[in-house]
DNA sequence: CTTGACTCTGTAGTATAGTACAGGGCTTAT
DNA sequence: ATAAGCCCTGTACTATACTACAGAGTCAAG
């Protein structure tokens, strides 16, 4: 079977040879076999988990959360329940980050709408708001 | 006027004694005086000012960004209209993470969709879903 | 006057996800 | 044969926002 190496892999992936290293070093990877002079071999089966890893991380898993994911696809016992599980957590989750973030725009927008935009910024209404003793009002 | 010392306008701002500390030596806190054995002699300024930061945590701004609406707040020539620029900047990265995590959340949501939850995980359309190579269809 | 709670400085560690060398060895093309 | 370009290990650094000491000094209550 034919073989690459860490650079070759890394362009096929499209990112770095020192975060493929990195992946490494955290157990995220494998270590795969090396050659007579301790080259890295792999194969494109490391370029496929690579563009798994890339597709998963846009989804907003982390390295960890990537990890426990391969560990349930080798496991013999893992059902895909768990799996789908895992993804319902992390449904919820993004969505409490977008309430915050909703929550967040709305303060901002509310605090622009009294900004006139004009005047020193000493007495802008963006920051007095955010001021707990100027303007209790 | 009443001071105060580190311990005491922590617990007023709810938040650690290490962290007041640490906001100091980023420069985001000015040095406040000392006593005559170097105790750190604070006003309810201060706690005004930690209150201040807390508060603009919570609407997504980087501590960063905060020394930047202090200085602007503090410097005689700055406008309102430059504190209301960055408010809208920040809407508008706060809008494209929301649109960020709409995208992953829709993603999420039509792999579970096609996930019954039995099976094995190496069957799982979640997991063959990220795979490039397995079940190109 | 002693004990416990507080303060001081300085350093180092946490988590996340890499990035950047230095100083060597290997490979390939000319 | 030699130079460019790759690979190796190990370490250190980036950013963000803290958090946790160690070891020493200070303050207030009993």
């Amino acid at each position: 079977m034919e073989t690459f190496t860490i650079g070759k892999v890394a362009r096929q992936a499209g990112i770095g040879v020192e975060t493929i290293r990195f992946y490494e070093r955290t157990g995220l990877l494998e270590e795969p076999p090396r050659n007579a002079s301790g080259y890295r071999q792999y194969t494109s089966e490391a370029v496929v988990k690579l563009l798994f890893i890339q597709k998963a991380k846009r989804l907003g898993f982390s390295l960890h959360e990537i990890g426990e994911l391969f560990a349930l696809r080798q496991s013999k016992d893992a059902t895909c329940d768990e799996v789908k599980k895992q993804a319902l957590e992390k449904i919820e989750t993004i969505e409490a980050k977008i309430e915050d973030l909703l929550r967040m725009k709305e303060a901002l927008s509310e605090l622009t709408c009294q900004c006139s935009g004009s005047g020193p910024a000493s007495e802008c209404p963006i920051l007095t708001a955010l001021d707990p003793v100027d303007k209790p009002a």
